[in-house]
DNA sequence: GCAAATTTGTTCGTATGTATT
DNA sequence: CAATACATACGAACAAATTTG
């Protein structure tokens, strides 16, 4: 029970990108000339490239070739600031981090939504099924490069009680210095949720992930409480997996290379 | 330019899951069947059926067929408490997470290796390179399924001062707090940095990683820090995306849910 | 326990389409 | 427009894993 043929190939140019032989954005041998080298059909060492781009080793383009890829330096996000609080706010959350590598943050004004809340909004909100919630969604960018996706959800509550400028689709600086100052409802903590799923097509086509599916998005659910404990706002964030990092900080952390 | 066929059927199989017709578990339609349903290859209906493995929506088992997977209900791990301290250590970090779902955790003892610092590791602990660390690898597991890599690396120094423990390959019950009571070193914060890539061959392996390389792993760096700001401790952990789930606590937020 | 049937996995050859240079 | 390189599609054969009789 041999490996088969393909993986051989595979591993055979895995060797030699992980030795350097084959460096960052560098071009593999063409199909024919693999099919030559290896003495295999052309189908088998494209099944070779299939493998090794299930790795995330290398990338096909279309009438060019197949090259090594070449790693993107990260954007790292804190998670112990908050991603809608502190210096934040739906324009401004992520200025400071963005600011220390002199790249320019944009964000959409918000698209909003009145829905009847199911599910695990629901659960966050501590809403019962049917109840009525406001839904904000923004796309945000870095340097005209698309970021991440955010909607915030707040109780249809918060409107009736005076928080109108919840339903406009204008940026609020800061909504949870607006709740407090509207409402009287402090948010004095929150928590975050941090899974990996693959992307949906909206979010495939948003971020031009590549369409084989294989770069993950981070899903990021941060439910943000009042004083007595009752969740007021649920912040969900994605993230593609191969361009973003996440920060968390504990207690008495000296301050170097995090933003 | 139209869509090409084994898209086609892609789309329509994960409408079909989407809807509900195919539920989780269920088998689709053999290749064979496939083929005649469609009026395409046997090789068509295969690329269709990668497409949708790629997006994580069926998965193969030779000689048997082709199912829509089942969701794994995801273990959670809290980030505030920290992966190597409070009530944890080396053995029981995550005892209180794991039981409230009553599943039993255990761990292997470490593996000890005494090594050269390089990149990352020397840059997190502030060493010069070349200096001589301690490297502590353990094998966490859940209900006898593997659950985590963790590895721990601490300057040598720390066993020239007296922490002579770090280089036996014993568990120690809680190191953070070993060091504060032999070398009077007292860890105040700790800082997390959360990435995900693809998994190599080691972690794919032990995780039991379907082979195509689709399920991605977290990389979790931890650095411990004293009270002078000096890094005392980095923990390197490793997790698969597809079952794990992480959470952040910040301010004061109701005790639900979460350990 | 073994043999047959079923189902997916691997490999080849070939032809044609599409994207880029 | 032509040449090059990857993408899609078909047909065929045999191998390997699993279930069934």
């Amino acid at each position: 029970m041999p490996e088969p043929m393909y993986r051989l190939i595979a591993d055979d140019l895995q060797r030699k990108i992980e030795t350097g032989q084959l460096g960052p954005g560098d071009q593999l041998p063409t199909e024919i000339e693999l099919r030559d080298e290896y003495q295999a059909s052309r189908n088998t060492v494209r099944d070779a490239v299939k493998w090794l781009i299930g790795r995330g080793l290398v990338e096909t383009r279309p009438g060019q070739g197949t090259f090594v890829v070449e790693k993107i330096d990260p954007f790292v996000t804190s998670l112990s600031t908050g991603v809608e609080s502190g210096f934040g706010g739906e324009s401004a959350a992520y200025a400071s981090e963005v600011a220390a590598r002199r790249r320019v943050p944009t964000v959409t004004p918000p698209r909003v939504e009145i829905q009847q809340v199911d599910g695990v909004i629901a659960s966050e909100l501590g809403l019962e099924q049917g109840s009525a919630i406001v839904g904000r969604h923004q796309q945000r960018y870095i340097d005209d490069t698309p970021w991440s996706l955010q909607t915030s959800f707040y109780p249809m509550r918060f409107v009736e009680l005076g928080a109108t400028q919840l339903i406009q689709a204008q940026n609020i600086v800061d909504v949870v210095r607006y709740l407090e100052e509207r409402l009287s409802i402090k948010q004095v903590g929150w928590r975050d949720k941090i899974t990996v799923r693959p992307p949906n097509q909206n979010e495939a086509a948003f971020f031009k992930l590549p369409e084989d599916g294989r770069v993950a998005v981070f899903e990021i659910l941060e439910t943000g409480f009042d004083e007595r404990g009752q969740p007021i706002r649920l912040t969900v964030s994605i993230y593609p997996t191969d361009r973003n990092q996440f920060a968390v900080v504990v207690g008495e952390v000296p301050d170097d290379g995090l933003p």
